[in-house]
DNA sequence: CTCGATGGTTGAAGATGTCAAGCATTCCGC
DNA sequence: GCGGAATGCTTGACATCTTCAACCATCGAG
């Protein structure tokens, strides 16, 4: 229980330090990382677990960065879509793998180790995208 | 992988409701939970992963609502040891309860399942405190 | 067309995060 | 002891995050 609350911070303290090596807050670095595809910033509001006018300000950020661009739904103009820019896409992988390189256990686990994990994990906190 | 990023964003969202419920932040609450006995603001950092500045303005809060207390060291005068006050004690228990009361799945484990979990969380994100 | 609901933005106020500068105290070499 | 380096904490400035309420544009149903 102690535990869950440990690695929690840890996993984060690790996402953060990946973040920052390219200069970007933990929230900002989160936001890349959900936009493996464009989404909506109702959706990423809901993702991140925030209100809404919070996303407003990180893809503004982001995006006088170039890392991300708004493009309205030609379906329903209300709509905006998130997008990666390249440096986006570029900057995204370069902190996966930074992140990679610093969780070099979960690397060591076999794959009948790594199923297991994923399954208890998952029966802890079953995904509402997987479950419903 | 992203699942382990979903797990911790769980975790942290029912840790933040959890807090949320006696009106506190989730660095508050964090703060509370890190107080099982006393401990220097510098002890407090680097368990919180953050700036020193920063611990003096959330005990601040924290001691603003009479949760907390500073007592400097008797055996260094520089350190100042931050402790719950009794309405401390029962914030933190009250929030440990309704985290508890979220995490109804961590419950059902049985004891062998829980103590692989243990072994598997224990593997990927080592505790320094058990491993140093 | 009108009404209600939804998506996004804005502005204000509090909380967090980081950095540099400052004060008090302790530690260490001499 | 004494003086300087190191340590613990605080302060101030500034960017970011968080939440809330108010607002505008657009959509969907009747």
């Amino acid at each position: 229980m102690d535990q869950l609350a440990r690695v929690a911070a840890a996993y984060y303290r690790h996402f953060a330090a990946a973040a920052t090596v390219h200069g970007l807050t933990l929230m900002q670095g989160k936001m890349l990382s959900l936009l493996r595809r464009p989404r909506p910033m109702r959706t990423l509001a809901d993702l991140l677990g925030c209100d809404a006018s919070n996303v407003t300000g990180i893809v503004d950020r982001l995006e006088a960065r170039d890392l991300v661009r708004r493009e309205t739904d030609p379906a329903d103009r209300r709509i905006k879509n998130v997008v990666l820019t390249e440096d986006g896409e570029r900057t995204v992988r370069a902190i996966r793998s930074g992140l990679m390189s610093d969780l070099t256990a979960l690397e060591r686990l076999d794959a009948g180790d790594r199923r297991a994990f994923g399954a208890l994990l998952d029966r802890v906190f079953p995904d509402p995208a997987t479950t419903g």
